[in-house]
DNA sequence: CGGAACACCTAA
DNA sequence: TGAGTTAGGTGTTCCG
């Protein structure tokens, strides 16, 4: 790096008359309330050159390796547009770019602006922080922006009625008190980062100011209205400086409340201290989520020679960051740029039996589908990278290696050639990107370029990927791994944990998630063959690399089909972080993006607080759920519910940190400028002082209601969802600010208004429920007295009595005006739906035949019951939709009943799919003590089936069995009488194989029983007798308890047949008969032929879902078809494969 | 044997 | 600075 000619001097001259001014030298300056600080006119000598040219061809650096095989041909398919020359007319032409991707390094100084007119901000010496920013281009290129210049800094607040001397001398003795401070809390860890190569001594604390003219959000009349601000030299400095103001310094010049000079140690509270840094640069600029950034032209400057760049893409710029200009996403900048998708699967040659570990089994397959957003004709590259020779694939390029390490360097040259924003693929982040990674390291030396040239999958140049586990300190059995991995300017968006948190599904491997959103299977490959086909022909490796591409093609396509890209961009934009945090983050960094941007626009600033730290923090009063008058109610029930609830409550009574008022500030302030909340809390109007939080809700329901109207426009039903899903999203984020309030453990808890708003909403339906039932009666001329049946949070089930739902819904409708009126706005209760008929069994319970429009029925509506629990088996989900579709829909009870009599009968005939049987349970927080983990032994408390099962099954196979937060799927057995139910828990894989018998009795007592009482409880008599106790429960088929495990293997040794011809032998005689003992060799052969035939056979029937091992067994007996045929042609070649091993196996012996 | 405690999942 | 909230039903285990 140039270094500068320029001179600053850090201590004298901080500060002119207005305390916030910040001058020369050391500080930011930087646009923190609006006035660029270096706004005088120093002219810089230009040490830098612009040629409007385009750059000198990029020699390729020691990075790619020349394999022969990788054509121009290939080479001209996977890499990104040309740049247009114009790009490099920096002078003349802006310079646009959406960005997905930032992170922060540290760096010198630029030497000098490109903007010929302004100085560089921030430090000129030491370590600095450079922010990056990587995006795309109207074109498509790929841009990297090296932003500099920007300090970090955080606030601290003088106790009420405190002044600070504001003078440029006290606010440098300040400086120099912290600066010594906080070298020596950071030690060596600076002076060892000094660059004193341009004779300046490199600061910490680059400088400070004092600020009145911001205050704290905490409150209408905060106590903080006067801040310290400090700038330090990099990032890392802000928590140790935030920890020296909070434990108490004395600094000079600070008088209090009386006018005293305080000569003792004071203690500072800390402000926006917890803000990392490429979210306080965002903030401050504006810059939001996913969004156009432009450059100006005459801003920037951009990187043309090869040796100057510090990253691989194709246009790299440096700027200031006040320079760019960050685009509301509105017009032509809502548009998204043509991003590039990379989505791939690798497959490994693991040993039979055994999960792949990297330390041994080769990666032999690499297949890849490279997509461009907006591209319509499908994915611009497909191909497949493979270990052995392969025949041509239709559609896609294979490239054939003969070793591994090429393979996998041919691999790393596609990914830089081709350049992706973003990675993608099914569990890439916790299995194939690990593997990888993990494979390079056992096939390479530490020191082998090789290894060095392979792990740079990143846009930055000689960086290498590295996997951070986060690992837990497991005992026995070993790596328990969340592995996080960062691509430099590459966002790795796995859409495992995508569906995982999105979708609530009781199978989350590919296969059924591809079924249910594309209606798509992939073929399948059972694992257990992979390695032979790796070994076959190249017929053999096709069939492999076509299943292999199969499962790289359809994340991308999952991605396309649910809009998932363009969801989380929208979601970016209006919450203002990276998408990055969307997908490794939860919903507070949102609600804090928010809050943080809404408070800079109005000069308020959020403490940091400290961890509560005795931990439990009181809970606090939720919402009331009205005690349900439980019937089958056959005339209509309306369903009025106010329309977001606590969003909406906010916004009316104006709850906000910023608006609330302590009883003793209440107690001094006029009445009408406040409200009191109904549990005695003290809110301010919005006309006295308008919210922070009200604001933000505007914006997030105004983005959910366009949500809302798309959803409505949808064209298709796939559409519609797909936008409901989106609108829920932004529900679901609006929702949070209000628990964002109530978050125990958050960045800013504040009870008093989580309870305020839950009491408001208690008030609210308690005021709707009378007025209801008190105003349509027949003393006031309707035909009937209404009654709420029911009602939940925001909901009230009105039975108005009328009879059919036409003459219901003009009531409802009335009724949710009216109500409406009682409240303020934009609180409003609207008419939703009609249940008619409606099963009301509980609180949180019910069914009911939703009507939405007079004319049709929409369909049948079930909260909480066992059909939408994914802890029941499919056997209790379907008897109890069905009975509910025969009574609810067709009004066929008896219908009903038989259906039930029949399922019963099955069941206890051992009729009964076993996919049908299995119940899914998640292993969570708790079970790890029992996995052996880690834990503690107290956290588990009470004995579950599932958990033990994943104990039992992680002793048996630890690389397949499930995993922390993996459903585990189990069925019960018979066992000795009296044996605990988590004892007869077992892997429904375990028990095919082992042909273990089922306790049927127990699904129906355990299992249906409850329910089906439950439901035809209130429609007919006896239920106990009619359903559960019939004739048809009489024959019940008793499997035999012999038919044990290895049962085959027992069999074969007691009655032993030579296996050439069939003759009885002797048990010890070995296999053959002494006539075939001489054809020993073609025989066994033969015996061979037929094991592999039959596995081929069984793994074209199996489903698989290789890598996501707890889900994996639902999918072998389930194939979605719910055919039980396919089940029982399943079990049968099983039982085939399993004889043919044994007969090799004899051969052994 | 009965009820408290716990675990899971869902409604809102 | 990792983690929005509370209410509630149901089934199982644990403990006196
Ligand atoms: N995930 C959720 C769902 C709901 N609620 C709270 C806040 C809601 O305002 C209230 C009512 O929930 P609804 O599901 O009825 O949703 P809304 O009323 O917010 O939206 P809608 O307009 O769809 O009714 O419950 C919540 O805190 N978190």
């Amino acid at each position: 790096m140039m270094s500068t000619s320029r001179k600053r001097t850090l201590d004298d001259d901080l500060y002119d008359e207005s305390p916030k001014h910040l001058r020369g030298g050391g500080g930011g300056g930087y646009g923190d309330d609006g006035d660029d600080l270096f706004n005088d006119d120093d002219l810089f000598e230009d040490n830098l050159v612009d040629h409007d040219g385009p750059p000198e061809p990029a020699d390729d650096v020691e990075e790619d390796i020349a394999f022969g095989d990788i054509t121009d041909a290939h080479r001209s398919r996977w890499t990104r547009p040309a740049v247009p020359s114009s790009v490099w007319k920096t002078s003349e032409n802006d310079l646009n770019l959406q960005w997905l991707d930032i992170d922060m390094i540290g760096g010198s100084p630029l030497a000098a602006n490109p903007n010929k007119n302004k100085k560089v901000l921030g430090a000129s010496s030491g370590t600095v922080p450079i922010i990056r920013l990587y995006g795309v281009n109207e074109t498509g290129n790929s841009v990297a922006v090296f932003i500099h210049g920007f300090t970090a800094y955080g606030y601290f607040a003088l106790p009420r009625g405190y002044e600070v001397d504001g003078s440029d001398g006290n606010l440098g003795k300040i400086r120099s008190i912290l600066e010594e401070n906080l070298r020596a809390k950071l030690g060596s860890q600076f002076d060892k980062g000094d660059n004193t190569s341009n004779g300046e001594t490199p600061m910490a604390c680059l400088g400070v100011t004092c600020l009145s003219n911001k205050q704290s959000i905490m409150g209408y009349d905060p106590s903080h209205t006067k801040f310290l601000k400090v700038y330090v030299a990099m990032p890392g400095m802000i928590p140790k400086l935030k920890t020296i103001m909070e434990e108490g310094i004395t600094l000079p010049g600070i008088t209090n409340a009386n006018g005293q000079e305080v000569r003792e140690s004071m203690i500072f509270q800390p402000y926006e201290c917890n803000v990392p840094y490429v979210m306080r640069y965002m903030i401050d600029r504006d810059v939001t989520g996913a969004s156009w950034l432009s450059l100006p032209k005459g801003t920037y400057h951009l990187r043309k020679n090869e040796s100057e760049k510090g990253t691989h893409c194709q246009i790299e710029a440096d700027i200031c960051f006040n320079e760019i200009i960050p685009r509301k996403p509105e017009g032509e900048w809502a548009k998204v740029a043509p991003l590039r998708i990379l989505s791939f699967d690798i497959e490994c040659q693991g040993r039979k039996g055994y999960f792949p570990e990297a330390e041994h089994d080769p990666v032999i397959q690499i297949a890849n589908s490279l997509s461009v957003y907006g591209e319509s004709k499908g994915p611009i590259v497909q191909n497949v990278f493979t270990l052995g020779g392969c025949l041509p694939i239709v559609g896609a390029q294979v490239i054939s290696s003969n070793t591994e390490e090429d393979m996998l360097l041919k691999w790393r040259t596609f990914l830089h050639a081709s350049d992706a924003d973003i990675f993608t693929g099914y569990n890439v982040q916790n299995f194939d990107i690990p593997y990888l990674l993990d494979r390079a390291a056992a096939l390479w030396k530490k020191k082998d370029s090789k290894l060095r040239i392979f792990t740079q999958w990143g846009r930055v140049k000689n960086c290498q990927t590295r996997k951070r586990e986060t690992m837990f300190q497991s005992s026995a059995y070993g790596r328990r791994t969340n592995t996080e991995t960062t691509i430099e300017g590459r966002v790795i968006f796995d859409m495992l944990p995508y569906m995982q948190r999105n979708h609530k599904l009781s199978s989350y491997s590919l296969n059924s998630v591809c079924a249910e959103f594309l209606s798509q299977q992939k073929e399948d490959v059972h694992h257990s063959i992979i390695s032979d086909l790796q070994n076959g022909s190249d017929a053999d490796r096709h069939r492999l690399a076509v299943y292999c591409l199969k499962d790289a093609i359809l994340p991308q396509r999952l991605m396309d089909k649910l809009s998932v890209l363009i969801n989380y961009v929208e979601m970016a934009r209006v919450t203002g972080v990276p998408v990055s945090f969307l997908i490794s983050r939860g919903q507070q960094i949102k609600v804090f993006s928010m809050i943080l941007r809404k408070c800079r626009d109005v000069n308020l600033l959020v403490p940091t607080l400290k961890k509560s730290g005795s931990g439990g923090d009181e809970g606090y009063e939720g919402a009331t759920v009205l005690d349900p008058i439980k019937s089958y109610y056959e005339i209509p029930i309306a369903t009025l519910d106010f329309a977001s609830l606590y969003p909406s409550i906010m916004q009316a009574y104006n709850l906000c940190y910023s608006t609330m008022l302590s009883p003793q500030e209440a107690a001094k302030t006029d009445p009408s400028m406040f409200k009191r909340s109904e549990n005695g809390h003290n809110f301010v109007h919005s006309n006295v002082k308008k919210g922070i939080l009200p604001i933000i809700l505007e914006e997030l329901l105004a983005a959910r209601k366009r949500a809302k109207k798309d959803m409505k426009n949808a064209p298709t039903e796939f559409e519609k969802a797909v936008q409901n899903g989106r609108q829920l999203a932004l529900k679901v984020s609006a929702n949070s600010v209000y628990g964002f309030t109530g978050a125990g453990v958050g960045q800013l808890p504040c009870v008093p208004i989580a309870s305020s708003v839950t009491s408001y909403g208690r008030f609210l339906l308690e005021k709707t429920k009378s007025y209801v039932e008190e105003h349509y009666t027949q003393a006031h001329g309707y035909e009937h007295n209404a009654q709420v049946v029911y009602g939940d949070t925001d909901s009230v089930m009105v039975k108005f009595g009328t009879k059919t739902v036409a003459d219901t819904f003009p009531l409802a409708i009335e009724a949710a005006k009216k109500c409406s009126d009682l409240f303020p706005n934009p609180i409003e209760l609207e008419f939703e739906k009609v249940y008619y008929p409606y099963l009301l069994m509980n609180k949180k319970r019910y069914a009911g035949l939703m009507w939405t429009q007079i004319e049709k029925y929409d369909y049948m509506d079930t909260k909480g019951l066992e059909t939408v629990r994914r802890d029941n088996c499919a056997l209790v989900r379907e008897v109890i939709q069905t009975s509910l579709d025969k009574i609810i829909i067709e009004r066929n009870v008896p219908g009903a009943i038989e259906y039930v009599k029949s399922q019963i009968a099955d069941l206890l005939q051992n009729k009964m799919d076993i996919s049908r049987l299995v119940i899914t349970k998640s292993l969570n927080k708790g079970a790890e003590y029992a996995l052996g983990l880690g834990g503690k032994a107290e956290d588990y408390k009470v004995k579950q089936a599932h958990v033990e099962l994943a104990a039992r099954m992680r002793k048996r196979d630890p690389g397949s069995a499930p995993q922390m937060g993996d459903r585990v799927p189990y069925v019960i057995i018979t066992a000795a009488k009296g044996a605990a139910n988590f004892e007869k828990a077992e892997d429904p894989i375990y028990v095919l194989e082992n042909n273990i018998p089922i306790d049927s009795k127990w699904y129906l007592t355990n299992q249906l029983s409850n329910p089906l009482t439950r439901i035809f409880e209130p429609i007919i008599d006896n239920v106990e007798k009619s359903l559960l106790q019939g004739d048809h429960t009489r024959k019940i088929f008793i499997p035999t308890p012999t038919a044990k495990k290895g049962s085959l293997m027992m069999f074969a040794h007691k009655k032993a047949t030579c296996m050439g011809c069939k003759a009885s032998i002797g048990v010890d005689e070995g296999n053959l008969c002494k006539y075939c003992l001489p054809k020993e060799a073609e025989i066994y052969l033969g015996k061979l032929a037929v094991l592999k035939e039959a596995e081929l056979r069984y793994a074209h029937l199996w489903s698989e879902a290789q890598r996501i091992h707890g889900t994996l067994h639902t999918d072998i007996m389930c194939t979605g078809d719910g055919c039980a045929c396919q089940f029982y042609r399943r079990k049968k070649v099983q039982a085939d494969i399993r004889l043919a091993q044994e007969q090799v196996d004899r051969f052994g012996r």
